[in-house]
This record gives C-alpha cells, sequence and structure tokens, in this order.
DNA sequence: CTTACATCCTGATTGC
DNA sequence: TGCAATCAGGATGTAA
C-alpha cells in the first residue's frame, strides 16, 4: 500500500521523533513476513544510537550506532508508528495502545517494537504481513539485495527523458506496468503511476515502446509533480495507510483518476474508467488521456 | 531477454 | 442475516 510519498512522510516524522534516541528493549513477536525476520534482529538492536532515517525506493532505513541499519518494507498493509509512552501501559500486556491510537491501527497486527530511551516505541503492524524487517550492514546496504537492482529515485536527475525513453525502448509492456517496475524507476505504486499517467495525458495501457518522445517527457515532468504534492499532504489513505502519529494521508481528496471509476473527470467531466492492466486495477480519463 | 501470472496473507466490501 | 467470492496501496518466483 505504501508508496513513495507515504514511506517519505513516515520518514520525515520518524526522524523528528527519534533520531539520537537509544534502543533499550525490542521484540519480534510475529516474524513471519513476506520473509522470516532474523531470530537475531532484535537482540543486535538493543544498546543502539538511532543516527538517522533514511529512504530509498519504498524501503525505510533507520541507521544505527555500530554500522548497521534496519531496512523496512511495509509491504501492502504495513504501518510503522512512533508512539508516546505512558507509564504502566503495556507491561500489563493490556492488547490497546495507551495513547490514542486504538481504532486506527489494530494491535493484534503489531509484529515487532523497539523501546526507546524516552519511553516511547517504535512498532511495526501488518496485517497482511507482506512486508520486510532486516538488519544490513550499512557498507553493504547499496550492494544488497534489496537495494542494489533499484532504478533511480523519480525525484532525482537521474530520471530524466532521456533516460526513460531508453528504457522504454522495443518493450511492449504497458507504460503504467514500466514505471511500476521499481528497477525502471523505483518508489511508483499503483496510485502514483495511475495520477502521473493522468497528468501526463497518456493512456495506462499504452504500450511503453511506443510512446512518442514528448509523452515521455510529459510522463517524467510529471512524476515529481504528483509525488510532491502527496508528499506535501503526508500521502494518500485510500483504505489504511496511517502516517507515524497515526493520522490518515490528505492526499485522498486529491487524486484525480484513482478511486474514482464512473466519476466526472475534473478537467472534462468524462466518466475516469477502470481497466484492468497488468492485472492490478487502473483508473483514466478517457478523453484527457491518450 | 521479456512478459504474464500465481502467490504470499488478512480484512473490507460486494453479491447472492 | 449469512456466507462466499472478490479485491486491496507490493514484490517475487515460475513458466511460457
Amino acid at each position: 500500500m505504501p508508496e513513495l510519498p507515504e514511506v517519505e512522510s513516515i520518514r520525515r516524522m520518524l526522524k523528528r521523533s527519534v533520531v539520537g534516541r537509544t534502543i533499550v528493549a525490542a521484540k519480534v513477536t510475529e516474524p513471519r513476513l513476506r520473509r522470516r525476520v532474523a531470530p537475531a534482529l532484535a537482540r543486535a538492536v538493543v544498546g543502539r544510537r538511532i543516527e538517522g532515517v533514511g529512504r530509498r525506493a519504498k524501503y525505510l532505513i533507520v541507521r544505527l550506532s555500530g554500522g548497521d541499519a534496519i531496512v523496512v518494507h511495509l509491504g501492502m498493509s504495513g504501518t510503522i508508528t512512533h508512539r508516546e509512552s505512558r507509564a504502566g501501559i503495556d507491561r500489563a500486556g493490556s492488547g490497546n495502545p495507551p495513547d490514542g491510537l486504538s481504532g486506527q491501527v489494530d494491535s493484534a497486527h503489531d509484529h515487532a517494537v523497539l523501546e526507546l530511551d524516552d519511553g516511547s516505541r517504535i512498532v511495526y503492524n501488518d496485517p497482511r504481513r507482506f512486508g520486510l524487517l532486516k538488519l544490513i550492514p550499512l557498507d553493504g546496504l547499496a550492494a544488497s539485495e534489496e537495494l542494489r537492482a533499484l532504478g533511480p529515485e523519480p525525484l532525482s536527475r537521474a530520471f530524466d527523458a532521456a533516460y526513460l525513453a531508453e528504457k522504454a525502448r522495443a518493450r511492449r509492456l504497458a507504460i503504467k506496468n514500466l514505471i511500476m517496475d521499481q528497477r525502471i524507476v523505483a518508489g511508483i505504486g499503483n496510485i502514483y503511476a495511475a495520477e502521473i499517467l493522468f497528468r501526463a495525458g497518456v493512456r495506462p495501457a499504452r504500450r511503453a515502446g511506443g510512446l512518442k518522445r514528448a509523452e515521455i517527457e510529459r510522463i517524467v515532468a510529471a512524476a515529481p509533480c504528483v509525488l510532491k504534492e502527496a508528499i506535501g499532504r503526508r500521502g494518500t489513505t485510500f483504505r489504511s495507510y496511517r502516517d507515524s502519529r497515526g493520522r490518515p494521508g490528505g492526499f485522498a481528496g486529491r487524486l484525480r483518476v484513482y478511486g474514482r471509476e464512473g466519476e466526472p473527470c475534473y478537467r472534462c467531466s468524462t466518466p475516469i474508467r477502470n481497466l484492468m492492466v497488468g492485472q492490478r486495477a487502473s483508473f483514466f480519463c478517457p478523453r484527457c488521456q491518450r
């Protein structure tokens, strides 16, 4: 579920609230994520200081003293929340979060908790368990299997028209699938692919290799516009996404096409359509997008 | 190599 | 109302 803007929003908030804190306790209560969380992880992070919180693609990277990073991927349904403590709360194991987050995040799916030296906690929650938690040495991070094949960040200069044109050349798959391929460009998922292609005026099912140069240029220009606007609103909550304080993102009301099947296009009033492209719902305006 | 598809898992929603 | 089918923001492994 979380795409680049959601992970970036969590990164910014987490950075402000946890950098400089030391992890005093850690536990993984459900290691069965998409890949099993290493049993040694919890023990290995205790006593370390949080030096920084970074992001690459949809991965959150929590840098620790001692030269390692906790790499987190939220999969489809993961959230990371930072919960202020109140004395005595979950020591009794009451199950309910003590800090007003109940009803927003179901604690039944809290799978990992880091307790910090100010008494607050960082909680990883993921009902579908498609996520990833892994401790990786910093000096091997870029070469790790998770990060090594990722394409450029869509907010970086490396993602330009010449690059995308080269990657699209002779490719027969739909342009929407191409820009959702993390090896091509990193961080775009189903919601933002739809929004970027709307802004660019290109139909999601168009074959990548058949796009004109001007269309490629419009896609490359649209991507940072859409992503930055979404980051500014702390991401999109379509269903369950919450930021690190448990709040929904504010971009849902700004979505131009995603989830709007049958509703009028804001630009031309034509009903938005939804076609399956590569097994994923793909919303577009049949008049504004060609 | 490229592309299509099933799969992991739970929960919310839709349809009968 | 109840139950089954369908779908969900992701990524990967397999097969064609």
